[in-house]
RNA sequence: CGCGGGAUAGAGCAGUUGGUAGCUCGUCGGGCUCAUAACCCGGAGGUCGGGGGUUCAAGUCCCUCUCCCGCAACCA
């Protein structure tokens, strides 16, 4: 008979950057699904990777004055990479994908042709502005006022040839699919995604998917000068990566369809609806499931580069151990929500869960045979009701464990787990062996003892081997080895070990860390971490083009004072200006510096605004002109500073 | 009225189909001495965001309000 088969993938990470803890967070769940189903004794196939195509990429490579190739390269491969974390956090995939590899980029050129022949994929128009010097399109949103982000020069309404995705044809199947079946996991995510995407206004749109304003990706073999949508390209990987379409791998038939795609939530949408809809069009088979797991917030924030508060993976993995920073991440926080990450919840849970509790009851337990028997137990025994509790929840436990696991639960699992080992603590209290020890006559039951609570631990070390496998290599090793009795089927059985069993102390698994000394050390190593290089101001260069002196004119600018500043309702980061013109009359401008100001700081400075460019809204508020500031880079950081002058200038004095 | 999620002890969180409100940390008191100053027991601390409703019974279902967080939009 054929073994089960387990096909589970991460998402492809894209390389812009290192990689942060979120991403090993969503990578060690993988890893330890994967670990379960192979002590479960499935034939697993564990697919991890990177998605390398794209115009941030491109552009990335250009500031560093390297190829996209290079680029990448350096960031996957290169020292303290993408692959260097994974070996350092034991992650055990079975294969690496690169959405770079040759086989892929072919695949994904004869996946995008036969989608073109099936009329799935069809040319149509991209509407867009266009900057015609520098041949590339931008959307409303890049604009920055309104002209070409890149040179600053007008752009024009335009369109362009490009390729769509019949994506509306399946909207009705995605929607049955999300809403009548349990595909998309946790099902808090559903209602988010067919309201948002297939039920809301329009319906289902196609999705473009070929771009021609940069060439960093996969090019389209029948229509030069296109490239394929990076989320086309990176879907893909699921199947390219076992072979479809391709011969570089042979394992389709074996693996395909994947039993579950783990997902950080903001790519649910391309998981839960395109994916689907490019299979439909081929006509292949669904991934069972796709879970879309929660974040980890920075002490109650979003992390991320510009909130510099990045966690950096190395720091903490080389600090406190591999297994206590994968322990960590999947004991702290429900899979399915957000969680919030903070060093003093990191260091409280190694010292409850890991020192006090498992690594001292190891150790405990331990001394106490190698004391009373020199470590290797006599085989006479004596049982007693005392032992029945712990027994039965330890026999039970893989049961418990495997229904939490099977539903991708990783902080229930590990709780069960730790109420036997709480449970073996306890046991330790009510038996006294040290008073059983006093005499000789109890040597038979102080064995029963001692044996009770080396079944327990075996038993409690083989569920944990998913989470921190190189500590339960230890725990095994302290047991005498243990080869044949740490397998999915003595988990659930008595006995196992056998009855005269060496065992030897070691060294401490988790030391206790001394938490206040801890956490002012670590502060300054992840400032030091976010913070190495000194901040280079950048300016933008000098306008290489001359405007002429009544072009420079037609701008009218006037010293404004600041009568009322508020921050508009759900936005980030408009502020609300109304302002003394000199007319009389209130002007109101929005202006998107609230990042750089707090409103009732500005109210009464006198400022500058261009009062003669046309009206605009925004956010349902018209904005009559614009406020100017001075912008300029630190450290790649934007900053910004409002032009205040000096308020005995008068309301409304023109500047030229 | 764009969509979604959330509000439970000082902090961080669990609470499946409605049936005595739990866990970890912290705190106070006690016990033990095998162990990584660890372990065990007990206490204090909650009108489960506010208001209304359904029910014999509501943290759990329905309505409504307030506040937080995402997504989307916007960012002249």
């Amino acid at each position: 008979m054929d073994k089960k088969r387990f096909y589970i993938t991460t998402p492809i990470y894209y390389p812009s950057a290192k990689l942060h803890i979120g991403h090993a967070y969503c990578t060690v769940a993988t890893d330890a699904m994967a670990r379960y189903k192979r002590l479960q004794g499935c034939e697993v196939m564990f697919l991890t990777g990177t998605d390398e195509h794209g115009q941030k990429i491109e552009n990335k490579a250009k500031e560093a004055g390297v190829t996209p190739q290079q680029f990448v390269d350096d960031i996957v491969e290169g020292e303290r990479g993408v692959q260097d974390l994974w070996r350092l956090m034991n992650i055990s995939h079975d294969r690496f994908i690169r959405t770079t590899d040759g086989y892929h980029v072919a695949a994904i050129q004869r996946i995008f042709r036969k989608m073109y022949e099936n009329g799935d994929i069809y040319k149509g128009k991209y509407e867009g502005w266009y900057c015609t010097p520098d041949e590339s399109f931008w959307t409303e949103s890049q604009l920055v006022n309104g002209r070409c982000p890149d040179c600053g020069r007008e752009v024009v309404r335009a369109s362009e040839e490009a390729y769509f995705f019949r994506a509306s044809k399946y909207a009705d199947r995605v929607r049955h699919l999300l809403t009548d079946t349990d595909f998309l996991q946790p099902a808090s995510r559903v209602n988010e995604m067919v309201n948002n995407f297939i039920d809301c206004e329009g319906g289902l749109q196609d999705l473009c998917v070929s771009r021609t304003s940069f060439t960093w990706g996969v090019p389209v073999d029948f229509d030069p000068g296109h490239v394929v949508y990076v989320w086309l390209d990176a879907l893909f990987n699921y199947m390219t990566a076992l072979g479809y379409e391709n011969n570089a791998h042979d394992d389709l038939n074996k693996f395909w369809p994947a039993d579950v795609h783990f997902v950080g939530k903001e790519i649910v949408r391309f998981h839960a609806i395109y994916w689907p809809a490019f299979l439909m069009s081929l006509d292949l088979p669904l991934p069972k499931h796709v879970y879309g797991h929660g974040w980890l917030l920075f002490n109650g924030g979003k992390m991320g580069k510009s909130f510099g508060n990045v966690v950096d993976p190395y720091v903490l993995a080389e600090r406190y151990g591999v297994d206590t920073l994968r322990f960590f991440l999947l004991r702290t926080f429900p899979f399915g929500s957000d969680g919030s990450f903070s060093n003093e919840l990191l260091i409280n849970t190694i010292n409850v869960d890991l020192a006090n509790d498992l690594g001292n009851l190891v150790s405990r337990t331990t001394a106490m045979v190698e004391k009373y028997f020199g470590g290797t137990l006599p085989v006479s025994r004596q049982d007693s009701d005392a032992d029945g509790e712990l027994k039965a929840m330890a026999v039970s436990l893989r049961d418990r464990y495997e229904a939490e696991m099977e539903h991708f639960q990783f902080q229930n699992a590990l709780s069960e787990i730790f109420r036997v080992i709480d449970r073996a603590n306890k046991y330790i209290d009510e038996n006294e062996p040290w008073k059983l020890a006093k005499d000789e006559a109890n040597k038979a039951r102080l064995a029963t003892v001692m044996y009770t609570l080396l079944e327990t631990v075996r038993i409690c070390a083989t569920l944990l081997t998913p989470f921190i496998p190189e500590s339960c290599e230890k725990i095994f090793a302290s047991l005498g080895g243990c080869e044949d009795c740490r397998g999915w089927d003595e988990a659930n059985v008595w006995g196992a070990l056998r009855p005269d069993v060496t065992v030897s102390k070691g060294e401490a698994l988790f030391p206790r860390i001394d938490a206040a000394k801890e956490l002012a050390e670590l502060e300054k190593l992840l400032a030091a971490a976010n913070a190495p290089a000194a901040p280079a101001v950048e300016v933008e260069p000098p306008a290489e083009e001359s405007v002429d002196f009544d072009t420079f004119c037609r701008s009218d600018m006037r010293a404004v004072k600041i009568k009322n500043c508020v921050a508009v309702k759900k936005s980030e980061k408009l502020l609300q200006f109304t302002l003394d013109d000199g007319t009389g009359t209130d002007r109101t401008i929005l202006s998107g510096i609230h990042k750089y100001y707090e409103p009732e700081d500005l109210i009464g400075k006198t400022a500058v605004a261009i009062v003669n460019l046309p009206p605009r809204k925004m956010m349902g508020i018209e904005s009559c002109g614009m406020l100017l500031s001075a912008v300029h880079k630190e450290g790649g950081e934007e900053k910004l500073h409002l032009m205040l002058v000096d308020d005995s200038i008068p309301a409304g004095a023109k500047l030229c």
